[in-house]
DNA sequence: TACCGCTTGTGAACGCATGCACAAAGTCGC
DNA sequence: GCGACTTTGTGCATGCGTTCACAAGCGGTA
C-alpha cells in the first residue's frame, strides 16, 4: 500500500522479476480470446485485489441490511473510493452488473468470493504466540467468512499445550509436520524479530505458500512463496513524516511560500 | 486510499492518489527554485517515504555492529530493495553519500530522522485495549527509538484505571480533553468496527492529525487529517488469492494454457 | 600531480494505475 | 413498441513510480 506494496518490492526481487509482463509483451493479443478464470485472474493488478476485499467487506454489511442491488456510485462512496475505479476494479473479474440499474449484491459478493479464492477455506497457522499472536488467535471468526486458524506455535515451554482461542499451542519446531497435516497454506509470523527468518524457513519448508509478517524484518523466501508484510514501526514513522511536513508547511505559509495555503484549514499555526 | 475516497492502505501495495493531487495539479511548476528542506520533504513519493522507515532500521542494526560506512548496494540488500530505488530514495531527502565510497551509516540515520519527524518524539494515543490494544501499548519501546504512548483509552469500566504496560487505562470520553492535554499528534485505533468513527471523531476533535486505523471501516475525516489503515482481513485475503491463483496457474500448466510456465518452479502439482 | 577505479546521483524511458468521458446496453414510462 | 433516462464497461490520456544506464565526482596510487 500504501504504501509499499506489502514485502512485494523487497524479497524476490533484486532479480528484476519476469513474472508476465515480459513474457505477454511479446505476445501481441492471440490468447485472448479464450478468458479462462485462470487466465483472467492472473491480469487483476495487486492494488485492485486489496480493495477487492474491501468492496466484499462493505457488500456484506450491505446483503445484511437487506439491499438487493447496488450501484456503482452507491458502493463507490461506502468503499471510500472513486466510482470510475471500483467498476474497472469490477471489469478484471467480469461484468457482472446491469446498465442502467447496477449491480447484484449477492452475485458480486459469490464472484469477489471465487476471485479471492475464499470458497475453499484457507487454513492458518499463527507463530509467536505474544501479545499480538493472542490477538491474531482470537481474531477467528473475520467479519464474513473466516480464515480459520488451525495451529498456533511458541517456543515458550510454559505456553506449550495451553489453548489461546481454543487450540492448543504447539512447540515451533513441529511446524513442518503440523503445517503439512493440516495443510496449512497460510502461515502469520508475529515473533520477535531474531526468530523470524528460522521460523519462516520451517514455514516454506512445510508446504506454506503464502506468509503474512508482522516482525520488522526483511524475510528471504523462494521465488515461489508470496510474503506480506505489516510493520507498525513503519506505518507510526509515516505519520510521523505527515505530521512534520504538515508543521513546515505551516511555517512556510507564513511568510514564505504561498503555494501550500489551499488545504490549510483551520489549524492553529503558531 | 485517502481520506473520504479510501485511506491508505499501509501495508503495502497501494500507493495512492494524495490528497495533495488537487493542489500540485492546477499549479504548474513555478516555486521549484526553492528547495527549502520544508519544500523537498513534500516532494517526496509516499512510498519511497515507507521505504526510507526500513532504511532506517537496517542502518540502525548496522550502526550497532559498529558500520562506519555503507554503499547502496550493501543497504539495497538488506533492506530488500534495488539498489538504484535506494539511491533515488535517499537523493529525495539531499545528498550526504560520498562518490567511490559510500553513506556514512550515522549521517543517513540522523537525516532520515530529521525527514521523518522522529527528532522530536511524537506522542501516540491507543484507542480500544483489548487483545490487539495490549499489544500496542506493550509496543512501548519500538525498535531503535520510540514513539512514546501517552494515553490508554477504552469503554469498558472493568478497565479504566487498570494500567497496561505502565499507563492507567481512561475512558473514551475523555479523548478530546487528555490528548489535547498531552498533546497527541498521532492516534491509533483498535477498536470493534461500530466504535470506530466515534473514536475517530473524538481524537480529530482533540487536534490529532495522524490517525492508524486498525478496525475495518473506512473512516470519514476532514481533509486536515492523516489516515493509514492495517487490515488484517484484507491482508489475508490477497494471500488468499495468491493462493488460488496459484492453484489456477498449476492447473493451467498441466495441458492447457502453456504461456504461464516460467515461474512456476518445483511445486508438487497434482 | 595525474590517472584509475569505484560509487553516487540523476536524466530519461518504461510500465502501471488512476481518472475522465463516452458509447453501449439495459430499464422504465407512456 | 418506442423514446428517454440511467448506469455499466472501457478506450484513452495523464501522472506517478520504478528501472536503466551513464556522467560526474571522489579517494587511492604511482
Amino acid at each position: 500500500m500504501a504504501a509499499q506494496r506489502g514485502q512485494r518490492n523487497g524479497v524476490g526481487d533484486t532479480p528484476p522479476a519476469p513474472t508476465a509482463a515480459e513474457i505477454t509483451a511479446p505476445i501481441p493479443r492471440v490468447v485472448a480470446e479464450v478468458p479462462a478464470a485462470r487466465e483472467r485472474a492472473r491480469a487483476i493488478p495487486e492494488a485492485a485485489v486489496a480493495r477487492l476485499a474491501v468492496y466484499l467487506r462493505v457488500l456484506s454489511g450491505m446483503q445484511d441490511q437487506g439491499s438487493g442491488t447496488v450501484s456503482s456510485e452507491e458502493l463507490a462512496v461506502a468503499a471510500g473510493v472513486n466510482s470510475a475505479k471500483l467498476r474497472k476494479d469490477l471489469s478484471y473479474i467480469g461484468s457482472y452488473g446491469t446498465r442502467g440499474v447496477g449491480y447484484e449484491v449477492a452475485v458480486l459478493i459469490e464472484e469477489i468470493e471465487r476471485i479471492l479464492g475464499l470458497t475453499r477455506k484457507q487454513s492458518v497457522a499463527v507463530v509467536g504466540i505474544g501479545n499480538l499472536g493472542h490477538a491474531l488467535a482470537n481474531y477467528g471468526g473475520f467479519p464474513g467468512r473466516g480464515f480459520p486458524v488451525t495451529a498456533l506455535f511458541d517456543v515458550d515451554p510454559d505456553l506449550i499445550g495451553v489453548p489461546v482461542g481454543g487450540l492448543p499451542v504447539e512447540h515451533i519446531d513441529d511446524i513442518p509436520t503440523i503445517c503439512a497435516e493440516r495443510e496449512v497454506s497460510i502461515g502469520v509470523i508475529a515473533t520477535p524479530p531474531p526468530a523470524a527468518q528460522t521460523v519462516c524457513d520451517r514455514l516454506v519448508e512445510a508446504g506454506v505458500q503464502c506468509i503474512l509478517n508482522f516482525a520488522p524484518v526483511v524475510l528471504q523466501v523462494p521465488d515461489h512463496v508470496e510474503v506480506r508484510k505489516v510493520d507498525l514501526a513503519v506505518e507510526l514513522q509515516v505519520l510521523s513524516f505527515h505530521v512534520a511536513r504538515r508543521a513546515d508547511n505551516a511555517a512556510a505559509t507564513n511568510g514564505v511560500a504561498p503555494e501550500f495555503n489551499g488545504k490549510v484549514n483551520g489549524m492553529v499555526v503558531t
